[in-house]
DNA sequence: AGGGATCTGAAAATGTGTCTCATTTTAGAT
DNA sequence: ATCTAAAATGAGACACATTTTCAGATCCCT
């Protein structure tokens, strides 16, 4: 935890840009959420603690994460984009009921080792990936 | 082109809902364009043509244009939807350049077969699936 | 400690997508 | 062909996510 904290500190420096208590906050919440989360759900949780962090604030810290490599923009759903902490992340892709919205994660190296090969032949080179399906979950079948 | 307009008036009508020129001008012009496209363009494309096609209707038609399986959201960029006909289209792959912007197609049997398996394993009914992936093309990566 | 650049919160601005509503159009029944 | 109820349309209002502006606060280098 506190290793990461230090790793985003020097990240920010080594941009040029200044480490705020903001930031810090934002980076050490995201790290307590167990899973997927919004901006709406990061700003409520720092109301609830009587934090008075704003919504300008986390939408500005969010692009640094991004580009620090401890989050990753998952998916959008209902209008808003969802995202999810990267590190000790194995790749994974997203299973999307698109009746009841539950979102399952499967982990496989398989899917993997074939982005490996389109990165490869493409020449590109890869940052991250997402993998969503969409499609109606069994329990949602059933109904 | 002409099937598929028919295809598209019959599936209206198995909803019961109304055949209209508006909806069939959408799907027309959306047949017209090569590639990707977004409600911004397609709207312009009407304005420039001296039809008054509103947004409003461009949005309530491509869900039907989606459920109807002519076409596909592929990805958000610079926060709207793009989508794409996927009539004729083989299942593929988005690589998406972050610097430059440019999108470029990969079709693969591999992905595909693999999507099945999760498909089998995960006990879902797959609908659609977006595999995008971020990186730098090679053309950037020289600058 | 001082000072200029950067960051912050608050609010306004922007932009996408949805909804409302008055009017028009569709399509089935007459 | 005409009538009619239901559904679709365009225009604009609206809801909401995200970005930007700006004045004041803070950071951090010297």
């Amino acid at each position: 935890m506190e290793e990461i904290i230090k790793e985003f500190r020097d990240f920010i420096k080594r941009k040029g840009l200044r480490y705020t208590p903001e930031r810090e906050a934002i980076l050490r919440e995201i790290l307590e959420i167990d899973g997927h989360f919004d901006v709406d759900e990061l700003y409520l949780r720092f109301k609830k603690k009587g934090s008075k962090i704003s919504k300008a604030s986390i939408y500005r810290t969010i692009p640094l994460l991004i580009k620090a490599g401890f989050i990753q923009e998952v998916y959008t759903q209902e209008g808003h984009a969802h995202y999810e902490v990267t590190l000790n992340k194995q790749p994974h892709l997203h299973l999307i009921c698109i009746s009841c919205k539950k979102v399952k994660e499967i982990e496989d190296n398989k899917l993997v080792e074939l982005i490996k090969t389109y990165e490869k032949e493409s020449k590109f080179s890869f940052f991250s990936y997402h993998l969503e399906i969409f499609g109606i979950c069994p329990d949602c079948k059933n109904k």
